[in-house]
DNA sequence: TTACTAATGGAATTCCCATTCAATTAACAG
DNA sequence: CTGTTAATTGAATGGGAATTCCATTAGTAA
């Protein structure tokens, strides 16, 4: 009936989540957010929202990209629960030292921006951190099971240490750290919670 | 000779770098910043250049007060090598969960933001966050010396540990978590390095 | 072909940003 | 008191921000 969309939502929805994730919220203007995308202001309002609608999607992009690692890694059945555990932070680091080197991690980032203090955000935020956590957990569990977390190390605590390196490995990342130096922190982590 | 200040500088560079430490750089308007400085417009570009020269300024201040805990602890000659570690991150843990509760750490905040991508900016940032790591690894020296370090970590990459998971910590403390959570984290990290 | 619908393009609007500047004020030296 | 100097004040400037709006375009259904 109408005239057809010109533009690929989830190629537009990329562009925007790295321009977010490079240079935060304040930073992204609508006009670098027009120029990374190649799309239309008016595109962009009718088809995405203001900045801040636009901003939210690309959180769900992130989230996307994240629950694709998670299910190579934490989801993935043929791996043992530490080695899984290992995976999804190989994932985590290699994430952040190719094409994205230094850029940290787009909810951690966003964590440390003022659009922190806007309360939808930090609720979109929080609720991807914890899909992180949540399947986290679950290895933990099945690791505890096993008897293979030190003795005296919760399965909760665990995961809190696990998303603090996490958070420092993605800081340090922003700093300019090599994957090899970021790997070398994470398996320093896994060891200490691990038997 | 002529009219005297009437500003104290101190207490603006204090409340300016709490206004970027809070809401970052892009964020801090200097409309915010006349606004919780009580100075005036004229009074902030004539004393203390424009906004670029002023956030410097506020790392620099925040520099003294870090350099003031890292006196408290890691310099307290009266404190052994890993007490005094731990009392400086104690110091890092409280400064973040009082009155400056999760604004976590003006140096990590602007490694997230975009300010990162100003070089001058960067290189700022990053030589505070050597005046910590650099207290730390003489500490760890002594450590080390005395025998107090698991075997096959080296100074060096232990002190990346500790940064690593104040880092964390930082990135946490902005999600809100409490002193205690903090704590225990620093803990475990210092218990995984410590003989 | 024609009428309809929704996407597109970009000019226009409004607002707030950082910065400048000229007038005013306050202390002090003579 | 007076002239000098520098701090202070806030109006003015110019640019860029987010957003709105409407004429144009392109496909589809009749």
């Amino acid at each position: 009936m109408a005239r057809p969309v010109e533009f690929d939502e989830s190629k537009v929805l990329t562009s925007a989540m790295e321009q977010f994730w490079r240079e935060g919220y304040e930073a992204s203007s609508v006009q670098k957010l027009l120029d990374c995308t190649g799309i239309n202001r008016g595109t962009l309002y009718n088809s995405f929202g203001d900045k801040n609608t636009l901003f939210k999607s690309c959180v769900d992009q992130y989230n996307r990209l994240v629950e694709k690692q998670i299910a190579n890694s934490l989801k993935n059945e043929k791996l043992q629960a530490w080695d899984a555990i290992k995976a999804y932070f190989d994932e985590a680091v290699i994430n952040v030292s190719n094409k994205r080197r230094s850029m940290g991690c787009l909810l951690a980032n966003s964590l440390c921006e003022s659009i922190n203090y806007d309360r939808d955000m930090k609720k979109v935020v929080r609720a991807s951190l914890a899909i992180i956590r949540k399947a986290l957990v679950l290895r933990l569990k099945e690791a505890q099971k096993k008897g293979k977390v030190k003795k005296g190390i919760s399965v909760e605590f665990a995961a809190d240490v696990l998303m603090n390196s996490l958070h420092g490995v993605r800081v340090n990342s922003r700093d300019g750290k090599n994957a090899k130096q970021l790997n070398e922190l994470i398996k320093h982590t896994i060891n200490s919670l691990k038997k």
